[in-house]
DNA sequence: ATTAAGGATGTGACCATTCACAATTAACAC
DNA sequence: GTGTTAATTGTGAATGGTCACATCCTTAAT
């Protein structure tokens, strides 16, 4: 039974206890091969008779690596990736250290966020922020030369980057409703300072302007269910016919099905809605959502990964990886009648 | 422009640049009160000239405080309350680390994850785990000496903690069914390993006893929307008659209203079915889901907030707050006809 | 037997900060 | 002008590790 105050012990407790120098203690701790059998089972012993844990500040201090990568981001709340970040950021060694910006953060504001990188020695970082504020120059800059991976951000852009094809997943959504036969779409979009809407909305309005159809009745909405409640509300009030609509973010959709389903519109016998992201409870709306997957799994897993292996190279250059999302079809979606 | 490869300026830089010595710029640094003003000006233009910031490793390892807390849980999906944490924990000057433990963590699972809290000098610990795996005295040994905060533990227990009275929460569920005029009422509970579902399982039991009613059919889910959908339409299939239906979670609530639908049960006219925790969507189910919320806010705020006055006081008296769930009254619940 | 090579171990300095204490300076009263 | 006190500033050691280098001891080759 040890005393719960009682003082941590450290690396020269070892060497003492197990009679050989700190130097030592220290090799067998980083696996360093010329340590002789005997001597590193000794130590070993004497490590665990002493429960002792090496020290990661001081191990920071005097290497300059922490193994923290910092995750900056908008809005926690709807994190999915966040899990299987941090799963990835252990199973690679590291720890995840999550700092929240405001919805759209001023360029101020993640200029400090990123203040916590130097004093922390943080490795890397993640930025998962829905608007890219800055160049890539400009991060670099900003970053005092801390290797960072934009997780979802835009298609194209000339940094370090993990993202989704946006005007593909939109694609397949729209195409989808075209084969039904659908040709008065209605859109309710996600507000335009959001890169990820934006592009929606913009690759909608063009592929129906290619097959010679103009957007039906589109509203802005925030991404969250009440205001897919309500701009469904307004879509209908506006009186504009549509058949179909295309819905920014699934939580929206949501939204809209109850909508729908108050004014005792059918879906999808008089409209049909199709959503985006497929989270995890779209399969169990009413009825099921026909929805765009992205496998955040996936986007999770390639950004710790890419940042991971940028820290141990750091003239790695400069990639962005694209990830392709898909149409899951379900009841929400059917045929002109 | 600086060069990002640069070395980080320390205390002594700004020293040097401002002529005076590295303890007064440190003096600066923390706020202490006897520094000349004229001083105190020099070293700050010095600190912005060079953009200096207090390397945080190097300052735990001298004092012993990391100003981190550590969050250990056992499943992020479904962490709602993470988000306030990150939030409270940033407000009283700390940062998060979360570490995710697997469902039901064998105790050396947790006691390994204890680990990073020695190694990173971890200031506070909060465990959102569904089990309690040790006791009082087991913990604080483990933590060797480090404050912690159990989060939604067992009502009674005697760490510090801050919890929900389950119980409560179920009577006001159970309750609501009864005076609608329901007695033959089914339920869809949690994994008895997790201590609320235990408890609100229990309590739901021992109320209908109380009132010489027995438990309709019960099954067991896991929480997770399929086999909310999955039980429900066994509990159909058994034949065994309800007219309402108790389910532990928001989550299986939106799984077995699907699986009713599809079966042609109409909610509330043929089955009333009450949830629990409110998420965010439950509002928006069809129909909208009568539920039990749980303020997931305060909960972050008060355990944070809790942890912090704990670290600056170590001779706290050990408490447990209580926080109460309130009935959300919507549309999936109606008087038996 | 002698020597070179290399494995095993130890020593001193250093990482960026704080702490305890010492030293200097200023301020004020007598 | 001197002493006393308080405010301001500086010094050395410590925190718990790593790194570069030096030393010692084997071992095998000449």
């Amino acid at each position: 039974m040890q005393e719960p105050q009682v003082k941590r012990s450290t690396l020269r407790d070892v060497a003492e206890l197990a009679g050989v120098s700190y130097q030592t203690v220290s090799r067998v701790i980083n696996q360093h091969p010329n340590v002789a059998r005997r001597t590193r089972e000794r130590v070993l012993s004497a490590i665990r008779q002493l429960d002792y844990r090496p020290n990661q500040a001081a191990k920071a201090l005097a290497t300059g690596r922490s193994y923290i990568l910092q995750l900056l981001m908008y809005d926690i709340r709807y994190s999915d990736p966040l899990p299987a970040m941090i799963y990835q950021a252990k199973k690679q060694g590291y720890t995840l250290l999550i700092s929240e910006l405001s919805p759209f953060a001023a360029p101020e504001e993640i200029r400090a966020a990123l203040d916590d990188l130097t004093a922390r020695m943080i490795d890397g970082l993640l930025i998962y922020t829905p608007t890219p504020f800055f160049s890539y120059t400009e991060m670099r800059d900003l970053c005092r030369g801390v290797p960072f991976v934009l997780v979802g951000a835009a298609l194209g852009i000339k940094s370090p980057s993990v993202v989704f094809d946006q005007r593909h997943g939109c694609e397949l959504a729209i195409q989808h409703l075209l084969d039904l036969g659908h040709c008065q779409i209605a859109e309710i979009s996600g507000q335009p300072q959001h890169i990820d809407a934006q592009l929606r909305h913009e690759t909608m309005v063009s592929i129906l302007k290619a097959h010679g159809l103009t957007l039906g009745p589109s509203l802005e909405g925030d991404f969250e269910v009440p205001s897919g409640y309500a701009t469904a509300q307004k879509l209908l009030d506006s009186g504009e016919p549509f058949t179909a609509l295309f819905v920014a973010n699934d939580r929206m959709a949501l939204g809209a099905l109850r909508a729908f389903h108050e004014h005792g519109i059918r879906v999808p016998e008089d409209v049909s809605v199709v959503g985006f992201d497929d989270m995890g409870e779209a399969a169990y709306f009413n009825p099921p959502l026909t929805t765009v997957r992205q496998d955040l799994q996936v986007l999770a897993q390639q950004s710790v990964e890419y940042l991971v292996s940028m820290i141990g190279n750091p003239s790695m250059p400069v990639q962005q990886r694209v990830l392709y999302p898909e149409l899951i079809v379900r009841g929400s979606t059917a045929p002109l009648k």
